[in-house]
Parts: C-alpha cells; structure tokens; sequence
DNA sequence: GAGTGGTCTAGACCACAAT
DNA sequence: TTGTGGTCTAGACCACTCC
C-alpha cells in the first residue's frame, strides 16, 4: 500500500524544490540529516537523492553536498519513428511502392555525403509509402554496399529499408535536419501536392562501423503530414 | 582508478546484450548469480542491474527473473532548444525585437486551444529573433494570465518567453507540432524570406498546473533555418 | 579535522512467480 | 516450496571539500 522509504524522501525533496521553497544553488539537507529526519539508514536516502541526480533536479558535490540544479534546459524532445510504424499504430493500412532499387555510382556531392570515393558503387532506393492510399512519404535512400549487401535483395513491400538496416548494421550514430523545402515537379506529382504547396523534409545519415551506413531524404507534403508529439 | 564494481557488472551485462549473445526475452543471470559470480554482495549487482532497467535494457520481473528487452525503438529523436540558447551556443548575437506584447481576448479558436471560455483574457506577445542581426524566428504566443500574471511587464529584449515562463510557470505536459507551411504576407516580410519559400512552423503548448499555460507558433525562413542534431 | 558524498557488505523481511 | 526481485539496515572505508 505505501511507497518505500526512499520514493518518498525522494518526493519530499522533489516537492520543495518544485514549489519554490529550495531555489537553484540552494544546499539541500545531508544524507546524514534526512536519515534522521526520516528515521532511515543512508543508504536510502542515498537513493532517493540518486534517482533526483538521473532526473537532473539536484547536483551533489563528493565533500561539499548536495545543491538544486539549475532549472531544466527548456528544450523540445521530438520523437519521429517510421512511417510505417507511426500508419500500423494508427490502425491504418501502409503500403509501399517501389520506385526504383538500383545500383549506382557516386558522384561528388553522394561521394562527400556517404564518405566514399567519387565513383563507388551505392546502393539508391526510391520508395512511396502510402497511407490508406493517400501518398504520404517519398524516401529517397543511399546504402553503402559494404554495410549492407543485401540492402537490393530486400522486398520493400514487407518491410522497409529501416528494419533491414537496423539488422544488417548495428547503429552508432545519427544525425538529421529537418527543414521546410519546395519539391520538384517529380516529387509534387508523387506526393500528389497542390501548386504552392511545401514539403516537410527530414533529412538523416546513420553510421555503422564508424562508416556512414545510409543517407536518406524523406519527403513529406506539408498540408498532410507533421511531426508531432507529447510528454 | 578502477571503476566502481556495480558499473563493471552493468557494462559486463551490456556487453553481452549489444553483442548478441543475450538476445530479446533471454533469461540474464539472477542477482544471486552474479553476486556469486563477481563475488560482491546483492545490493551492489541490484544496482548494476536498475541502471539497466533505467536504460531500458532489461526487463525485471519479481519472482521471475530478468529479461533482455525488446530492441529500443529505433525513432530519431531531435531536441529543439529555444532559438536564444541555439544562437548563443554558436557564439553568435542574438536579439529580439518585441513586435507586439499585449493583452487581448479569447476568440473561438483561441478558447479551445488555451483551454479558457470564449472572451476571456489571455496574453499576446509577437517577437522577432535575430541571429547577428538575420531574422531567424517569428514567435507568436498566447498566455495564461492566471498562470504568468507578470508576462507583460518583462522585458523581452533581455529575457526570453521561454525563460520566464519556465520560471513561473512549471512545466507539466507539452504537445508540439512541426509543419512545413507558406507563411503569410506578414510573416514573409518580418523574416526577410523570398517569394516561394517555405516555413518551418513548430506549434507549441505547455500545461502548468492543468491548465494550458501556453500556446506558440515559431515561424522558421525555410532556407534559413533546420532543426538538427546527432546522437 | 569535521563534514560530505560514493561505494560496499552481510545480513534481513517481504511479495510474487513458477513449480 | 523454491527462487526471484524490491527494499531496507547498521555498520564500514574511502576521497574529497571546506575551514
């Protein structure tokens, strides 16, 4: 029925902090006090200031003690998963096209992006994911082939690039930008967009084995898709 | 020198799990085994092994056992920090020009959105922000009265919304979404954009005891400006 | 030197799951 | 019934900070 020692020396501290009474710098009680105050042994209210540490409410000092963090960075956390998770979590049916799945070789600007020479060989796909019929992304895809061998054998129709590269190489790193762009006149007409519409587009390079694993550009119409979220 | 011995069996379970040799489901050695095995007492592996469940590594079940995980959700994940914070971590200058801070009345659309009855008072502020003097960012935000009584009697030229807000106001939920959209004559003019560019538009609202705190609209030059990152 | 946090031990009692 | 994790105690040693 009642919370363990330390949840509640935990939330006792959470609260007064929360409430304005212990401002940032302000020295919070000992370890050695808050056992007294709570009639516990240290080791737990060493956890409950511990979980307080992780969820970055207070900064604790070896010699010195225990202080109120500065007020947390006000930042914005996105989480933007697979288009075809975020249509299967809808309820909704999700369909791919494959537009293109071909080898290719990289020109200047592909050779600086994937890390690779001027003229390697790339894997290039070119996919349309559609949601209950409406075009709702275009995923333009290059694959180093060293990482991803298969990468031209996959059937894009049941499953997707993402699962397969997930699998085939190991994720390290990420990096991604998202920006607001007109498409071409290809695009508009794959995406089924209107005249003056914009695209959303994301885009992303993993790494894998410390080489660059897959760019890709992930094109959304404006009017009918966001990134969008809650916590 | 060496590491604590809980942070040797945490890296010692990981290891075996970002290897493959522990897989989905697979049962990870009880605490009494790896107190037997690393020769430590039971709170010391009970340690390693909730820093695991922290990270979301294993599962633990009491009376069962502890499980692998399911493979972490492979979303990309994008922190949006306020534009001040982004422009000042470049060491470039950042201003902001207060367009319009005043109060004003809910209509329709604005009663729904900041959760209050049509006609009731709400802040109005519209800045401009400025990255060494290049528009980057046309915030327009509703606000609470009840819940930031003092908004507009700050000084936006030296503090941010954001920061006041924080302050006042302590974060409870957030709901945003990202947008490509064609701003309005207005918008194009005050971020100095061309005739076809498109925005980037990120929405925000933030709760505060319940009750919606606030309500934003940070207009982006298309070409001007991304969100971005790397993990 | 006194106070503080970081870590660790060798027990213990409990709730719960599998058998 | 046995094994599991969740919690807790009453000590301990150490490294560090502040005075």
């Amino acid at each position: 029925m009642s919370a363990p020692a330390w949840k509640k020396i935990h939330d006792h501290v959470l609260a007064k902090i929360r409430a304005g009474r212990w401002v940032e710098g302000d020295r919070v009680p000992s370890e050695a006090e808050l056992c007294e105050r709570f009639g516990v042994a240290r080791m737990t209210v060493g956890r409950a200031l511990r979980e307080l540490v992780a969820a970055q409410v207070v900064v604790r000092v070896k010699g010195a003690g225990t202080f109120v963090a500065p007020p947390r960075h006000h930042a914005t956390v996105v989480e933007i998963r697979s288009i075809a998770d975020e249509i299967a979590a809808s309820g909704r049916r999700h369909e791919t096209e494959v537009l293109l799945l071909e080898k290719s070789a990289a020109d200047a600007a592909l050779a600086v992006l994937m890390g690779v020479k001027r003229g390697a060989r790339l894997f290039h796909s070119r996919l349309l994911h559609r949601d209950d019929g409406v075009p709702r992304q275009l995923e333009e895809r290059w694959v180093n082939p060293a990482l991803a061998p298969d990468f031209l054998a996959q059937d894009f129709t049941r499953t997707t690039p993402n699962e397969y590269l997930t699998r085939a190489a190991p994720l390290e790193q990420v990096e991604y930008g998202i920006e607001a762009r007109q498409p071409d006149a290809e695009t508009r007409r794959r995406l089924a967009m209107g005249r003056d519409e914009p695209c959303l587009l994301l885009r992303r390079r993993t790494w894998s084995r410390g080489r660059v694993a897959s760019a890709a550009r992930l094109w959304h119409p404006g009017n009918r898709h966001q990134f969008t979220g809650r916590f």
